[in-house]
DNA sequence: AATTCGTGGGC
DNA sequence: TGCCCAAGAAT
C-alpha cells in the first residue's frame, strides 16, 4: 500500500480543509458535510461557515435558524443541528478544543465510527484506522479481490485497514487520506480507472480478472414522493422565508395533506422547524 | 439489522 | 431517462 503516499503527495485534490492551516474544528465541520454529500457541494459551504464561525463556541452561540440557512442545500439538516449541538459540548465541556481522542469524539452527537476517526488521524495526525465507503471498497477489490465491497462489518473492516497502515504516526495519517482519495478519484463505484491507479500491480481484483461483484445489493433508495422528500420540500419553504409563514404556504409545498401534517410534525419533533403563538411556523430560534 | 433521513449530478 | 451514488449516524 505504500505507493499510495507518494501518489497521494503528487495528485491530492486541493481541498480548503485538507491545507496545513486548517484547524481540527475545520476537520470536524467538514467531516460531518461530507456525510452522505459530495465534494463539490460541500466546498463553498464550507468556506462561508468557517468565516462565519472559525471556532466551536462561535457556531455554539449561533441559533439554529442562521445555522440551518447556512447549511443551505446540503441535505441531511439534522447533521446541521447535531454539528451545533456537538458545537456546544465542545465549547463548554471541552474548552472549546476539539477531542482527539476517539471515544470522546465518538460521544458527540452525530460523531460515529468514521467521523471521529477521521478527525483523530486528519485534524490531529494520528495513526487510526479510517473506513468509509471509499476504504471499504478499496479493501475489497485489492485485498480481497472482489469487485466492491458488501454489507459493512465494523470489526473487520477496521482491522482490515489497520493492518495497511504503517508504524509512522504522520504517514499512517497520509496514507488513511490516500485510500480515501483512492476510492474517490480512481477506485470509483462504478467505471474505475484502473489504468492509472497506483495499486493496480499488486491489486488482486485486478490480478483475478475483474471478477463481477456477486454479494448481496444494497436495496435501492426511494425518492420521489417520500416523506424525506416531503420534509425537504417544508423546509425549503421555511429557509427562503424571511418572515414566519402561514400554514397555507407550507400546504402549498405538497398536495397530500396527511402526509404534509405528518411530516410537518416530524419537522417540529426533530427540532427543524417551530411553531409560533400565533400558529405561524418558522426555522426555530 | 434494516430503515430512515435530502439533494443533485453523472451516466 | 431513470437509476445509482455521494468522506454516515441514529434508531
Amino acid at each position: 500500500m505504500h505507493p499510495l503516499v507518494p501518489w497521494f503527495a503528487a495528485t491530492a485534490r486541493d481541498l480548503p480543509w485538507r491545507r496545513p492551516e486548517t484547524t481540527p474544528w475545520g476537520v470536524l465541520v467538514s467531516e460531518f458535510m461530507l456525510q452522505q454529500t459530495p465534494v463539490a457541494r460541500v466546498e463553498p459551504v464550507w468556506l462561508r461557515w468557517m468565516a462565519d464561525w472559525p471556532v466551536p463556541s462561535a457556531l455554539a452561540a449561533a441559533s439554529r435558524a442562521d445555522v440551518l440557512r447556512a447549511w443551505g442545500k446540503l441535505g441531511y439538516p439534522r447533521r446541521a443541528l447535531r454539528l451545533h449541538q456537538a458545537a456546544a459540548v465542545i465549547a463548554t465541556e471541552h474548552t472549546d478544543v476539539v477531542p482527539s481522542d476517539v471515544d470522546v469524539l465518538e460521544s458527540l452527537p452525530g460523531v460515529g465510527s468514521y467521523t471521529a476517526r477521521a478527525v483523530a488521524a486528519f485534524g490531529y495526525g494520528k495513526r487510526c484506522p479510517v473506513v468509509d465507503t471509499n476504504v471499504r471498497r478499496v479493501v475489497a477489490r485489492a485485498v480481497h479481490g472482489r469487485g466492491d465491497a458488501g454489507p459493512a462489518r465494523a470489526r473487520a473492516d477496521l482491522a482490515d485497514v489497520e493492518a495497511l497502515l504503517p508504524p509512522d504516526e504522520p504517514t499512517a495519517a497520509t496514507l488513511s487520506a490516500a485510500l480515501m482519495e483512492l476510492g474517490a478519484v480512481v477506485c470509483t463505484a462504478r467505471s474505475p480507472r484502473c489504468e492509472v491507479c497506483p495499486l493496480r500491480a499488486g491489486c488482486a481484483w485486478q490480478n483475478a480478472g475483474r471478477p463481477e461483484y456477486t454479494g448481496p445489493r444494497k436495496a435501492p433508495q426511494a425518492f420521489a414522493g417520500t416523506d424525506r422528500q416531503v420534509r425537504g420540500r417544508l423546509l425549503d419553504v421555511l429557509r427562503g422565508a424571511a418572515a414566519p409563514v402561514e400554514k397555507a404556504a407550507l400546504d402549498a409545498a405538497w398536495s397530500d395533506a396527511a402526509q404534509r401534517d405528518r411530516c410537518l410534525d416530524s419537522l417540529l419533533v426533530d427540532g427543524l422547524a417551530e411553531q409560533l403563538d400565533d400558529g405561524r411556523f418558522a426555522l426555530p430560534a
